[in-house]
DNA sequence: TTTATTCATAACCAACCAGATATGGATCTC
DNA sequence: GAGATCCATATCTGGTTGGTTATGAATAAA
């Protein structure tokens, strides 16, 4: 209960790559390139945050040909989940269903 | 959507500063000099994670006499649970119940 | 009224981090 | 095969940050 959150956060953390994350959450599967395209920063910069993403099990990368495939893994959310769930003491009646779930 | 987590993760991406208000969440009301005994950090480090986590709006603060003793306010990480509410579509069946609550 | 305690702020420092540009390997396209 | 495209890695740099010691204001205790 302690570790495990600790790279989850520290990746979400940053806002240029919290936003990477929320763009493949909703927009499915995309390239580096497609990525980068609205992302502010440069490539390098995009493939960097999504090293750390990947790394914290945020997204998974899929090569086809010269170029990377990302999708996100909210799954790998769960130890927030779990972090929150422990840690709020308000909210731990109405969350302790949704506990065992996961 | 956007800003508002910003502060909550940013405050709990650091191990120091989660352990405080870990401590908060299960101890009940604490002063800076109790925070600091087991903290692992010096007195001064203590209190200016406090002062983040208390401009994250994530524990309040309590003067009295010559010590101010600090509160866990769980219910700030709303917008945490928004969060991934929204961005984790894989659970948004089972958190949705949970998003009205908020 | 001294003396001790508690806390916050200031000033400073080392380490980390997010960004850039440069580069090269791999793969499509012509 | 030649050139273009996609991506990752290497290197560097400025800004942030988490830590320290020093200090002072405020309050409690002697």
């Amino acid at each position: 209960m302690k570790t495990a959150p600790n790279a989850l956060f520290k990746s979400l953390a940053d806002p240029t790559r919290r936003a990477l994350f929320e763009r493949l959450s909703r927009g499915g599967e995309l390239t580096v390139r497609m990525l980068t395209e609205k992302s502010g920063v440069s490539q390098p910069a995009v493939s960097k945050h999504l090293g750390i993403l990947r790394h914290a099990g945020l997204v998974r990368a899929r090569y086809k040909g010269r170029q990377t495939h990302y999708t996100a893994q909210p799954r790998a959310l769960a130890p927030l989940v779990d972090w929150m769930t422990y840690y709020s003491r308000f909210w731990h009646d109405r969350l302790d269903k949704l506990e065992h779930l996961l």
